[in-house]
DNA sequence: CTTTTTGCAAACCCTTTGCAAGACA
DNA sequence: TGTCTTGCAAAGGGTTTGCAAAAAG
């Protein structure tokens, strides 16, 4: 296979922005992060969006996982940590490292399963929602 | 709320083979399930299978999740466990009750998170795919 | 006969692609 | 300038919906 030699990157005005606001969310969808950068600069289009947040993937500054609706994720996170999923806030905490660790070493030993980092999601109900009534659902956004 | 009083149910050929099919196929696709219906039943709609898959996982007769690309496979299994999915040969692993409850606990304990059943999946590369070279990419079934 | 199901076609949603015009360096 | 990026429009792929016709009980 051919080498793939990497070809120059530009520093354009929209690629600034949603680096701002990937930043500042957290665990957020490409619907998140173009209402972010339209905030700042009204004309970007949801296509611009997908293809710096892909291309950041590409590049490892930027992890992404699958919710159970179907709806991509990002995550700037760098270290290793899970994420629970509330299904019922639809709040996506994280769950650090030390903890994830944990999790991993117990299925790499007893399965022999090499984890890739970032990429479990555990679903069910937090905290939170355990504690108050059948709530409402809210956006899958964050809060760690 | 209007309680939703449950309307009769019809035992039509069509669900008997997609029963069928889902006793013998393990964490298949809608499509699977379609081409595993087909071969007895050749005309049935990927629509009706759509809609038996959900009416069972309404009824609590299957379990459903998403994969890291989007798609969704369904679950006949009763008891909790998790499951592996190998990112290399789209193999999906379950993981024993035995173990996903130490994990569920470690959660549970820590975090104070209730997680529902059936709704873990570790992604990484599974121990044949560790120790062959890298492969070529099945489709997303089975093995246990 | 009445009501549930089916098949078909079209709608949906989110994500990706193709291409010409525009922006960076 | 040269080529990386953007915007727009359209394509994709899996899942869902609307509706009239067919089947179950």
């Amino acid at each position: 296979m051919t080498p793939k030699l990497k070809t120059a990157t530009r520093n354009t005005q929209q690629r600034q922005v949603i680096k701002e606001c990937i930043r500042k969310l957290s665990h957020p969808t490409a619907d998140d992060v173009w209402h972010c950068v339209t905030d700042k600069l009204p004309n970007v289009n949801k296509t611009t969006i997908y293809r710096n947040l892909s291309r950041m993937v590409e590049d490892g500054a930027l992890k992404r996982f699958m919710t159970e609706n179907g709806v991509m994720l990002f995550d700037s996170t760098p270290e290793r940590h899970y994420h629970l999923h509330c299904e019922r806030c639809g709040r996506v905490f994280d769950v650090e490292p030390t903890l994830s660790d944990q999790i991993a070493e117990i299925v790499q030993r007893e399965k022999q399963f090499l984890i890739t980092g970032q990429k479990l999601i555990l679903s069910g109900i937090c905290a939170a929602c355990q504690a108050s009534a059948p709530a409402g659902n809210k956006k899958a956004t964050t809060q760690t």
